[in-house]
DNA sequence: GTTGCCTGATAAGCATAATCAATTAATCGA
DNA sequence: TCGATTAATTGATTATGCTTATCAGGCAAC
């Protein structure tokens, strides 16, 4: 067996991201002549054509783009394994690039920094706060380790555990209070009088899925960009609005004139890590699991 | 980040099953001080120790021992990939390390070599036969792909498909078959008259589970190495045994004056399909299953 | 058209890394 | 004490990877 060269293949994936030979070779800190001939040497190793050229131009083949998706896993693996090699085999040391969601990210990080320095002093925290289809996509390409997630969720190739829920509440200015259903009734709520956030924030279709808005004429069209501007719309009396029982914890409702009341039972969505299937830092991110999971509304693990 | 060199910590690895720089360095068609270099130039690129050395002799470390168990995976898959290289992106090439067990093999050949060709005529079948404990090793080191396996049977760190159930039937001379019980009453035949293979075969505990025989005085202390001994041993009134639908139908009891009765339903095996859980194989694998499922008496698939 | 520019491929020369054969140093057993 | 064994070391040789400079085909501007 004639091993491959990773720093090779680490060309390979870069010429693929740029689709352009001298930038990749930038990116390397190698020239472009470098990078030409050592895809050329991958081909020949491998005995078929990973690129189609064509007047001074090329297109990955199907192989191509294949070679790239297993050697992003192989170089991801072998850094991996240089790390821990690095930290002398201690799992409780090293970088760890954590993605979180915006609408778990403030509310959750000044505990979770807190429980890192007292429990896993020696991880170096890259945080990272996106939208959950962006961050899969960066835990997928290796650019992140471990995503901390609102769920359900598909994750494709990517393995879940979780941590715990956190419920729904309705939130209504205290004035509006009084016209609230007893027993709650969302259905009887005026026309577009609930506002939720934009359409790439998962917590809308958690939100409307626990709280069964799916036709309901009750929510508005006005889309919100992130909880604290649905705080405001809330307490300008303009409607009703959802929040997750973290948030309240973290006393977003402050210097408000907004109260919390109950949701039905079972509205809740489940938060909790996610990390790429083939990983070797399960330990790791079982540790992080337990550390974190008392930090919710309702733990379930420990 | 700088990538390791795959050839080095293929050394390494080497050098860990050798036990002894001279022999490590053969096996990888280098000069022992080729190989004693590279092992410190991976402890110095790693900045830790991989190897404790004490008056010319060594131990690995703990760390050392880890890194060649991630090694392992990482070139298993690095191998793997060069390999999909070569055979173009094409899963139906290649070769194939496959493992069965003797209470299989001979008897699932014949059919399975006929599937290969006719339904996946580019895999280059290397075929290995062993007991259950033995293989499970071999797949666990990568010197296998896939086994055929009689399940149920724990695989740690594998995964596993059921591809069909193998009925276990009773065997016994034509000249006692008057005398076995009817209904058929295990418990009633005389004492120490069932002749089952060595322990060591999984296919005894599988007949003893299967025809509740775990406290049974019917059964004999001689033991048997192969499924053709114990017809030798019912077809000389000795007494009884079982053996599985698979085995019969490849005329096992040809020229013998041995008779096949039903035990009791439920009395079965199953055959399954395993492989490491991080495979990269998966498309070929789940061909494989649909491909031999129907060779045995009674598939699953398709 | 011609010119200049952008592209990736190619060539020649150099530096580094990998390797080998031979040797050294330490230990063990006879 | 001597020889055998084993890993490390040394110095020479070879292979690999890299750089700079150059080439050749297409493209766009004028």
């Amino acid at each position: 067996m004639k091993w491959p060269n990773l720093k090779h293949l680490h060309y390979l994936v870069t010429l693929h991201q740029e689709q352009h030979f001298h930038r990749a070779a930038q990116r390397c800190n190698v020239s472009q002549s470098t990078l030409s001939t050592a895809i050329q040497n991958l081909e020949e190793h491998f005995g078929s054509q990973l690129l189609e050229r064509e007047h001074k131009t090329f297109v990955f083949t199907s192989l191509g783009l294949d070679v790239v998706e297993r050697s992003k896993i192989l170089l991801q693996e072998a850094g991996e394994l240089v790390e821990f090699a690095q930290n002398a085999g201690n799992w409780q040391r090293g970088t760890l690039k954590l993605g979180v969601i915006p609408t778990i990210a403030p509310f959750l990080f000044e505990g979770m920094i807190g429980a890192f320095k007292t429990f896993l002093p020696d991880i170096a925290l890259e945080l990272q706060e996106d939208t959950t289809e962006h961050l899969l996509q960066q835990l997928t390409d290796g650019k992140l380790d471990l995503l901390i997630l609102a769920l359900p969720m598909e994750t494709p190739g990517c393995k879940q555990m979780v941590l715990g829920h956190d419920p729904f509440h309705l939130i209504a200015h205290k004035d509006l209070a009084s016209e609230l259903p007893d027993p709650m009734d969302i259905s009887s709520l005026p026309k577009k009088s609930i506002f939720l956030l934009q359409q790439e924030h998962c917590m809308t279709g958690h939100a409307v899925s626990a709280c069964n808005l799916q036709h309901s004429d009750q929510v508005s069209s006005l889309a919100a960009s992130s909880l604290y501007t649905l705080v405001q719309l809330a307490n300008s009396k303009l409607g009703y609005t959802f929040l997750p029982e973290l948030a309240l914890n973290q006393e977003i409702l402050q210097h408000t004139d907004l109260k919390a009341f109950s949701a039905e039972k079972e509205a809740y969505r489940e938060i909790g890590l996610v990390w790429r299937s083939g990983t070797t830092r399960m330990q790791l991110f079982r540790r992080i699991g337990e550390v974190l999971s008392p930090l919710l509304p309702i733990p379930t693990l420990k």
